[in-house]
DNA sequence: TGCTAATATTCTAATATACGAATATAGATA
DNA sequence: TATCTATATTCGTATATTAGAATATTAGCA
């Protein structure tokens, strides 16, 4: 779905969609202000379970929220997209 | 759920789920854009079934996203969360 | 009052999401 | 190679979302 301006409707529900969850609009958030961070990391700063957290982060890596790296035996994510990060922005 | 800077992650969470869906990000990004409207005038621009586009805006008013007021025997919807709309002014 | 137009609600079935528990995999390093 | 650590996947169940169809409600007006 398109609108007047050509905005891809799509991609931006998409990622809402991947926002609109309490855990993920954290992880999001936090990555969006702090540095880059791994799995574990974020298990234990939210105090969700690893296999919950890695599930979170499949979704917002398939909604191109997020992407990650390897580094040695762990994987930064971080958030590269201008769009993203830009509606993060405006929270406050 | 709260964040350093006391950002209301389940007020904003809550937002981006009502604007997660296709045909309400299409409905809320118009009323940012354009004037306020109302429902038949939605439901034939979208070609949207009417009780469809009903549903869709009793879940944006829940969310706080949109407002609606009385005009005559229609119901005109606008924006006037602030939040709401500098999300969507990022949207290109 | 009775009719009409506009909007909202209810119901149902299909589909999607969430989460905990258990398990699997991948890569680093001894 | 064997092992350890970090991360990902799968499974099952409970719950939520979606959309269409039918119906109900509301307010204006003849």
């Amino acid at each position: 779905m398109k609108t007047d301006k050509d905005i891809d409707i799509n991609e931006y529900s998409e990622i809402f969609k991947a926002l609109a969850h309490p855990t993920r609009l954290t992880i999001a958030y936090n990555l969006s202000k702090k540095a880059e961070c791994n799995v574990s990391k974020m298990s234990e700063c939210l105090g969700v379970p690893q296999p919950t957290v890695s599930q979170h982060l499949t979704i917002l890596k398939n909604a191109n929220v997020i992407t990650g790296y390897r580094n040695g035996n762990q994987i930064c994510y971080k958030i590269e997209n201008q769009k993203v990060i830009k509606i993060l922005e405006q929270m406050v």
